[in-house]
DNA sequence: CGGTCTCTTGACGGAGTTCAAAGCTAGTGG
DNA sequence: CCACTAGCTTTGAACTCCGTCAAGAGACCG
């Protein structure tokens, strides 16, 4: 058995809560409806949430590890598209809103504990619980913000001050991914990524 | 007088909450709610909502006319990261919603009419009619969309099949904004894109 | 240990930039 | 309403950053 799905463990409970408070204020009563509309998932080091064609029905919240999405170019490469930590939510969110099928895999590149919420049941709890809503509206805008940082970086600065830059940003995060990965995550290939290091700043 | 605020003409309020209806079901008491949070602007071309600096404490709507969002880069360049027509929102989301100063201008490239929300009122509104509140979560959550494609077409094609896809995209908006401004938006030098051009295909 | 995956190094090529100059176009004032 | 000017676009030559290809060196896992 690859994929487990469980009640939350309690434990766990602790970390998607905490991260809620940190954004709006939510009473013991609600915690309880949160709670019972989210389930558990431990996946393995390469065990995929979601692959290519599929419709992504879920969303997806790090309580230990790291996934990474990406999707393959016609000329047949993996383009790395995000990396999500403790703490962040990912998912598809043109396959998840439209249900069209996903370009995109999803895959773990450690093992990992994740908390998973499908459509129907965050929809519902947007309707039992607003400010589940306003929650997601504010992580949305903080995406937003990274997505077109990200954009404006790619634009006015060398890949060589992207990495130095990215590094500095998320030393420990650099230590996690193979740095193949890294590369395509920053839009550059592994031998110049590799060249930049040589230079040793 | 170069700004005008206003009430929002009777008109003008229909392009609002039609696009409001296009993502929930908005009923009549609360569509005065939130025609009287609103407000209108009268800008001409070359006129500033936002300048580097300065807090942004409203977010945009264009009803008619043209925005572009812009930074001047270290090397004294204008790069422009986003542009607005009819039925956009923009805005700063970094400095609308942690109140810190802007690094960006938003100027309209065209006489425009655009309706204007400022941080205190939109607050309110959200508490006050949830249904914006899930209106803006869904409007966030496409622009992330939009923006996540952005960075995908960086890091897979050409700039000259980034152009071609642009046009064939958006084939109005190409007319309504001059080269140099659309070659900024997609990263890419003003002679370059004239020589992309002259290819004629 | 053996094989596959990952990282490094070098030679070469091409997409896109920089700089400079000339041709156009559109807005402005007289 | 025309002329003038400032700003926009085009063209070309030289250059640079980064990708591609190829081959070898490490590193990790069964």
């Amino acid at each position: 058995m690859n994929h487990q799905f469980h009640e939350v463990p309690f434990e766990k409970r602790i970390e998607l809560i905490e991260h809620l408070q940190r954004f709006v204020a939510v009473e013991e009563t609600e915690k309880d409806q949160i709670l019972s509309s989210v389930s558990f998932k431990i996946v393995k080091k390469k065990e995929y949430l979601l692959t290519e064609g599929q419709l992504c029905t879920c969303i997806y919240f790090v309580i230990r590890g790291c996934l990474r999405v990406y999707l393959i170019t016609e000329s047949g490469l993996e383009q790395i598209t995000q990396f999500a930590i403790e703490n962040w939510w990912v998912t598809d969110y043109d396959s998840f809103e439209n249900q069209s099928p996903s370009q995109f895999f999803i895959q773990a590149t450690e093992d990992s504990e994740i908390i998973v919420i499908d459509k129907n049941s965050l929809e519902e709890l947007f309707n039992l619980v607003p400010k589940v809503e306003r929650y997601f509206r504010i992580i949305l805008q903080k995406n937003l913000i990274a997505a077109q940082r990200r954009l404006l970086w790619i634009n006015t600065i060398s890949s060589e001050q992207r990495y130095r830059n990215f590094v500095e940003s998320f030393p420990a995060f650099v230590q996690r991914v193979p740095q193949y990965m890294l590369a395509s995550y920053l839009g550059i290939t592994p031998e110049f990524l590799s060249k930049i290091r040589a230079k040793k700043q």
